[in-house]
DNA sequence: TCCGTATGTCACCGTCTGGTGACAGACATA
DNA sequence: TATGTCTGTCACCAGACGGTGACATACGGA
């Protein structure tokens, strides 16, 4: 059922451990080629070359295995350890454009990104969080003893400043461009860097 | 096939512009109800109470119905008013948080952007290539003689601000927080439009 | 009046989906 | 050697999906 192939390759290796990694890996790749929608039982079994049954018996479903891989993929955000130079402004500068770098190579996370903002559900919130609670250390990590200057409300502007980041960068990825800028190449990202520093600046300027 | 009503209750009017406008009419609330994923065919022609075969006759398919209501949904962003008193950066916060607004309480357009993000398709691409000129056109009747200050690289800057807006917006819909930050009550996005002023006073002051 | 056309209705097709029960073979343990 | 457990395989199910051909009926023009 799994595979056409009749001797059965060297798929029943009769390994779960090296099952579950083959399965795992296989729905990343169809995530990051086909997106969250075709993410099914049958497309992830046949992408792994396995029996979907044994998704079931190892994940529990879909759901199980769906945390277990975005599990995976949110690792390298705690991870980042953007240069820890300058005023307060600057630093989050540098976290800001290494985690839009990071995210601009990363498919498999764009399209749960992008899978999130489409629907709630109580698996991807969970991932979610995680990513967030990352992503909170690496900025507490690179702000050190900088702070913001009183009367700015900088959760609420790196919030923004991060919510725009993710935003151009799923936009990258399905449209090529937002707002009549185009976000191609790497000058398009030179310019949103650019800008971005600019606001920066003036925002957490003492 | 379409109602299990037998007698045929008022569906069969006749009419064929009355059917193609309730069609339209239940594909948006399946939108708003169910998401982007929910959108077949099937679903659509149970919901409009009509036989899914006149969706086919007319509209030539799903993305032609896409179309249709993609090009109804688009419409309220050229009729966007924002007050125009200022300068450019206090005209700018008035267009987008008169945007903001209006979005936070368009659920259909609110999925068909999170689709846009999921995966690229054609028929997605018209619409929101409309939407983007008409954004355009309000921005330019608000900014009315004046000018962002020399050396901002307004596009961009602008496009950031509108990218985060989107973002945040479809975070309030699908998990009510992003980084931390609630996005629910009317109190939380007054939070957001007080730290977009101060970006866009700073970044915009002459 | 008759006839062509447009509208709506229904039955049916092949395909794919998620999900399960039954079975075969390998392996470790007793 | 015999037993039980774990891994993998396969067949099968009911239901939903998109899509189409055939038909009934109402309407408008000749």
């Amino acid at each position: 059922m799994a595979k056409p192939k009749k001797p059965a390759p060297e798929a029943s290796s009769r390994d779960r451990e090296a099952t579950e990694k083959r399965i795992i890996e296989a729905a990343a790749r169809v995530m990051a080629r086909d997106g969250a929608a075709a993410l099914g039982i049958n497309a992830i079994a046949a992408e792994a070359g396995a029996d979907k049954k044994l998704i079931y018996r190892y994940f529990g479903g879909l759901d199980g295995l769906l945390e277990a891989l975005g599990a995976e993929t949110g690792v390298w955000i705690g991870e980042l350890s953007p240069a820890a130079k300058g005023n307060y402004g600057q630093r989050m500068l540098a976290a800001f454009t290494a985690y839009a770098d990071k995210l601009r190579g990363d498919a498999v996370l764009q399209k749960l990104l992008a899978w999130e903002l489409a629907g709630p559900s109580p698996a991807l919130a969970r991932i979610e969080a995680a990513r967030s609670k990352a992503m909170f250390g690496v900025m507490m990590k690179v702000r050190g003893e900088e702070t913001p200057p009183p009367g700015a409300d900088a959760p609420a502007i790196n919030a923004i400043v991060l919510a725009a980041l993710n935003y151009l960068v799923l936009r990258s990825a399905s449209m090529g461009n937002f707002s009549g800028m185009p976000l191609k190449t790497e000058a398009d990202w030179k310019r949103v860097t650019a800008a971005l520093e600019g606001i920066l600046a003036k925002v957490y300027e003492k």
